[in-house]
DNA sequence: ACCTGAACACCGTTCAAGT
DNA sequence: ACCTGAACACCGTTCAAGT
């Protein structure tokens, strides 16, 4: 049997889905979990509450999967990352939208992600995939590149209609490429 | 003299630097240009047309700057780019949001600022400091890394607070450190 | 051609009241 | 402890009317 709450938050991520952030009132929320437009206030704080559980859950659903992965390759995990924020644009940006308040869970999930990523890094570096340095930094460089990849995307401010066209999956492949051919740590930094 | 509509864009990116998108309503709008609460529809066809017209105001911008630095450093142009994301995040975040309608003005002011950014690539890649291959593609990746930074550094989700605190800044040079150390053009795709 | 004021439907939030 | 229905303030949008 589902709770109110959950219920509640399935609703609000399927509104999301289907007509972005717009589309989210408690009304339609409400209605959807089959209770009345403010019953969400016995479990929320707000309007913004519902909508960071949204995005924890998800955050902690994509480090799951990260931690699922283990000593999987860097490779497939950061093509995960985009799959599924191309198949889910709305939760995708709620995720990392404006987040003032630091909703505890929100961060918990966010960092037990980052931590799945690190290791998996650092495991490639041990196969000689990936060049020697702090792991830490290193994915916040293959992390920024997918995400940044996948939002422009989204965007779409990546192709380019013409030539050139080249999805966020053919960018990581060719980061994965240049660093595969560098051999040390960076000497600039 | 500037015209009602100049000042409606300037008082919705005022707004919008304030207090974010919730700021920006029609009726603030109107007061901060001295005209009532729905002159805007005289100039606009509703309110999500002004704010694409402040984030191809935005864009327009950044192909400027971007154009002026005619054969300019790739590093220093994608080192603007980020300071005005982190400098102006919520105009970043808009320009970059939800367009589904292909708003004209605004994908001409991108489509200039990705011309002048390839062309500085393509400088770069004469001079050796970047690896042989089609300068679009490597383009795309320098912007997808410098935008995916900028973007999970507004989040939080890029320092950890502790150690391993990479800026994007920071980002963008490792990056560049790695290419510079890559000979030639991706072996993998 | 551009602007105004009134009006309408909709939304987030609050509150008194119910079980 | 959890939920409801009425109510309030606010917002986007429309429309008749003014210059």
């Amino acid at each position: 049997m589902e709770s109110t709450r959950e219920r509640l938050v399935d609703a609000a991520a399927k509104l999301l889905d289907r007509g972005g952030p717009a589309a989210v009132t408690l009304r339609e929320v409400g209605k959807a979990a089959g209770v009345s437009h403010n019953a969400p206030y016995r479990h929320f704080a707000d309007k913004d509450a519902l909508l960071a559980a949204v995005a924890a859950r998800e955050l902690a659903r994509q480090g799951a999967n990260l931690a699922v992965g283990g000593g999987a390759d860097v490779v497939a995990l950061l093509q995960g990352y985009v799959r599924w924020a191309m198949r889910y644009p709305e939760r995708f940006r709620l995720t990392f939208g404006r987040w003032e308040r630091d909703d505890e869970t929100l961060g918990e999930a966010a960092g037990g992600a980052r931590r799945a990523l690190v290791a998996a890094v650092a495991a490639a570096q041990r196969r000689g995939q990936l060049p020697k340095g702090d792991p830490e930094r290193l994915a916040s460089l293959l992390l920024a590149l997918a995400h940044g990849a996948a939002d422009l995307a989204l965007a779409g401010h990546l192709s380019v209609k013409g030539k050139g066209r080249a999805d966020p999956q053919d960018l990581i492949a060719d980061l994965f490429a240049y660093l595969g051919a560098a051999s040390g740590a960076p000497t600039g930094a």
